[in-house]
DNA sequence: GAGTCATGCGGAACCGGTTCCATAGGACAA
DNA sequence: TTGTCCTATGGAACCGGTTCCGCATGACTC
């Protein structure tokens, strides 16, 4: 194991002068540092990042925790986080926090406080207060994504909204039968994602006089879980909506796919707007609102990058609403016999 | 910030006491620890792994390089890695691999390299023989998922026995026009999984003396690669194939999804196999080969753990073969007209 | 010619744990 | 009674960098 006093050595310098060489801090004449890089060249010196962490206190890793990696939205998110992160000469430490609170409490305290990471970046996970706190104890900056964390910075789209917004679409299409096929209520992670789309589709419904009983259906969140939902909700002609406000663009295709194997027309008889901008909403023809994942996570490391910053010392926390884009394919039109310019 | 020394100080010990009381190695009389360990949660103590990995020179974080997080097979990888290294005490530092060489090298001369992990799980990237010299050089395991890697134990499939098996099967309930959609020979990653697959086909073609021409056309590893490569090869009924073997699940399911729209019946005429076992072959009925990637990823930690026993000295470098299973559902049968018992 | 300042470098302390070594008391066996 | 072993603890070295401080040199200013 060679070690920065060997590289010093070889070049007749001390090891002061070795570190000041080939960090590149500190006066070191242009003579002496080729001289010491030279030598650690010669003997295939490695610096020891541990020690360096130890010196100076910076890790330059920064902790990711997020419930699932195989899931569409927070691979993207990852993805996004990693390629913004790796640039700026930083590691990803990966933390998956599951629904169990022991595995949960076991990745705070044993991982995340032991000054692993120089920050955290919690992706559609709600912080505890204690959390925040002994995260803030320890100078560590949070960014969070997904949802509003209180006393630290947020990122997310504004869920409510987005769902009011795409079943006012379906308002102003003609159509009066509208419902939603969204995340069980129950079943939902720590940000009420599922309650705020609901809402916002209720929202639209009530300003629109829309309001009806059968207006939601839960199913799990994926294309299979929004076929057979699709499957049970379109069956019966005489009660089938002519809309769906899917909660996300994975339910959205499984109705989609539903509904031609039913025979119904899509967009003829039934219109379909999902919530993502997922990889396959463009081949399904799905009209979406696209929330671009990966620009999140861009967006988070930037956001802990300027607090990571040697003289930044107190950014104000914010909620910062990521833009979405509306796209309009194929799935959209207005209802069979309205008349469109009503 | 308050270090091991305030701890002793507080329970009126020695540092090195104070540690042995902590770690619980050496001797440490029960009322002596009971105090240390009042001490610590009255001052809130946390330990830092970073003294500690320097002192120990163990860093108890696996490194895991992995060209993609957000498609299917690696994020399921990236799932089991992950459920199987956290309970073991072990963190998962993140390293996306991309295409590009610059960032390769800096990926495996900055980061892996500088004592920051244990060990190494590469995954569907095939190390070069200098890599793994450096990673051996420091003395740090190494694992690969996904195909060979000379010099170090590896665990994936066989390719070309996988595509060969799905071939005699098409074979052997009669179709002789068999076809597969694979993935292009040129845009393949590292390891020649798009190749080797192409080549168990056309072996299993040539033994059942069913080689011809247009045997082969090189699809995007994804549904919509699947469906546009499957519209193309299905709209000609003169020359359209009986049975297709996709390169994988996603290729399949485009496939599929394209024979709806072309309205050729799935398998009554055109009969359908994949390779993965993705999450959506049940749904839409598709025959697989599965090959349960998280498992992988989980045999590839334990593998890893094995090589960082203290004691485990030499463990011989072996090419495990990944079992595969065969699931049979609705989207293979026999042509049509064919005597199925001929 | 004395004072100031920028540059170049070595020595030593320091980050915060772990562990080797020495010391000492008590139990137990010969 | 002496020797040996086990337990319990403190002191100090150590892991491998970084950085503060001090000293020396040379250029430049007044």
């Amino acid at each position: 194991m060679s070690a920065i006093a060997d590289v010093a050595r070889l070049a007749g310098v001390s090891k002061s002068t070795a570190s000041r060489a080939l960090s590149g801090n500190g006066y070191v004449s242009q003579e002496t540092r080729a001289r010491v890089e030279h030598a650690a060249a010669g003997i295939g010196y490695v610096p020891s990042s541990i020690a360096s962490s130890l010196a100076t206190g910076l890790t330059r890793n920064v902790g990711v925790v997020i419930p699932f990696v195989n899931r569409w939205f927070f691979s993207e998110v990852l993805e996004g986080i990693e390629s913004a992160l790796i640039p700026a000469g930083y590691d990803l430490t990966l933390y998956r926090l599951h629904a169990d609170a022991v595995g949960r409490q076991r990745v705070f305290d044993y991982f995340l406080a032991r000054k692993r990471v120089d920050a955290v970046i919690a992706v559609g996970i709600s912080l505890r207060p204690h959390e925040v706190r002994s995260l803030n104890a320890l100078g560590k900056p949070i960014v969070g994504i997904g949802g509003d964390i209180p006393e630290i910075s947020t990122l997310s789209i504004d869920d409510a909204a987005a769902s009011r917004f795409l079943t006012e679409h379906l308002v102003s299409l003609g159509h009066t039968r509208i419902m939603h096929l969204g995340g069980d209520q129950h079943e939902q992670m720590d940000f009420a994602v599922h309650a705020r789309r609901l809402a916002g589709v209720r929202q639209a419904l009530a300003a629109a006089g829309l309001s009806h009983r059968d207006d939601f259906r839960a199913v799990p969140y994926s294309i299979p879980g929004g076929y057979a939902g699709g499957l049970a909700v379109l069956s019966d002609p005489s009660t089938r909506p002519t809309a769906i406000v899917a909660g996300c663009d994975e339910i959205a295709i499984g109705v989609i796919l539903a509904a031609r194997q039913l025979g119904i027309a899509v967009p003829a008889q039934l219109s379909i707007v999902g919530i993502d901008g997922h990889t396959l909403a463009e081949m399904f023809g799905l009209t979406t609102l696209e929330q671009h994942p990966s620009i999140q996570g861009e967006r988070a490391v930037k956001l802990i990058l300027e607090r990571l910053e040697p003289h930044a010392e107190a950014i104000a926390n914010e909620r910062i609403g990521i833009p979405v884009d509306f796209v309009v394919r194929r799935s959209t039109t207005a209802p069979a016999g309205a008349d469109r310019f009503a």
